[in-house]
DNA sequence: GCCCAAATCAACCATTTGTGTGATAGCACC
DNA sequence: GGTGCTATCACACAAATGGTTGATTTGGGC
């Protein structure tokens, strides 16, 4: 399960007792290969480049660029090197920021040693080492995001209502859905005035953004 | 970090072998107590409610009702119980599935056994266990969903002109916006008119929908 | 100082949208 | 056969929105 090739390991990291702690570990670690520590990420576009990573550990809290900020970055112009985050706080928004920025990996630094090795090698292979505490928080977004438990709240809308509702959300103006529906303009006002009865709403655009919001056109 | 209470176990396993392995495993860890295993999820409204259980390990591939769809159901009557997902394979369909079912732990069998009475621990304490090769899966469909850092497509409005973008997209009027900001119902009308040559459009819900869809309003 | 973009306001007009009030026809259900 | 719901259309008026043009101020950059 091993690859041949050492791993090549990169870390930013700004605390310099953790900076130096990590590079002692690191190189220390027989499969790394240990490329380099730095305090920020002001240069990376310099360094990464040159050193191709395979791994790069990244702290959040850095002076200049923040941690978030330069995992976007960095896979701007290494796609495949693999980012962990490594960093005291779980706090959910810098979470999933690093995630959307193409992060592979979210530890805590009180994670033990070997752990954060071990990591390294998962991330190395295509696993996305994370905390069971991290996970939680991604799984609980994906959650809420589609409640499909919590179901759609019912207006009884009628068939051709969610239809002409449909076209309000592709941004069609009165006269556009009365020639797709092949019905007067009258009609279509009629139609949208229940809707918007039904949706309690005044406008198009609070139509469309109650439609959106509750899903009522999926 | 341990409760005071053991944690209450239930399996569902259709596999007699395994179901049976399981049980003794469960069975020899003190700091749980064992409720049961049954080969199927067909009574498992009648038996949770009974047996109250902190932690239920479901495989997915059951006769009768998959263990999916049961998870929905657990969740539905009784929330807070800890479904963790003990399966072969790792298919993604069906991860996700589980996890907005609710499930709060995705495990492959090939598990140790050490493994899995720490991942139920963990998740009886909030944490999410999952392997890495699971999380990566996780992670990605993150990632795909909102390509955050390629297409964001950039039209060059002003900080004005972002701000009333955003009043625009909570549905406001040109009076509510007006109003929001002290300014004129001229001057949001300008405004708005700048919005719409930038973003190529020609109506209030057009550019609602493209703020959204590009998420400019972020 | 000059230039330019952004922000502000204004007046005018056309079009779109929202509301009030009805009317007609079909269809299902009892 | 009546009742209720849906879909259709109509007319009228009011309010909101969109398009045109233009003006003033302000602040930053050269």
């Amino acid at each position: 399960m091993q690859t041949e090739e050492k791993i090549r390991v990169l870390l930013y990291e700004d605390n310099r007792d953790l900076r130096e702690g990590m590079t002692f570990l690191l190189r220390a670690t027989p499969d790394l290969e240990f490329l380099g520590a730095f305090p920020d990420t002001g240069n990376l576009e310099m360094q990464v480049p040159g050193l191709k990573p395979d791994v790069v550990l990244m702290d959040i809290d850095m002076p200049g660029r923040n941690g978030i900020d330069a995992t976007a970055v960095l896979k701007a112009i290494s796609p495949k090197t693999q980012v962990l985050i490594l960093t005291v706080f779980e706090e959910e928004e810098k979470i999933f920021k690093a995630i959307r920025n193409g992060a592979t990996g979210y530890l805590l630094k009180r994670t033990p040693p070997t752990e954060i090795i071990s990591a390294i090698q998962d991330a190395h292979q295509g696993g996305s080492p994370m905390t069971s505490s991290v996970a939680r928080k991604v799984l609980s977004h994906f959650q809420q995001t589609p409640p499909a438990n919590v179901p759609k709240p019912d207006y009884d809308l009628s068939p051709r209502e969610m239809e002409i509702l449909k076209s309000l959300v592709k941004g069609y103006s009165y006269k556009l859905i009365a020639n797709e529906h092949f019905i007067s303009m009258d009609t279509v006002r009629s139609h949208i005035r229940h809707i918007y009865e039904k949706l309690q709403v005044g406008s198009k655009t609070e139509a469309v953004l109650k439609a959106l919001k509750d899903r009522l056109t999926e």
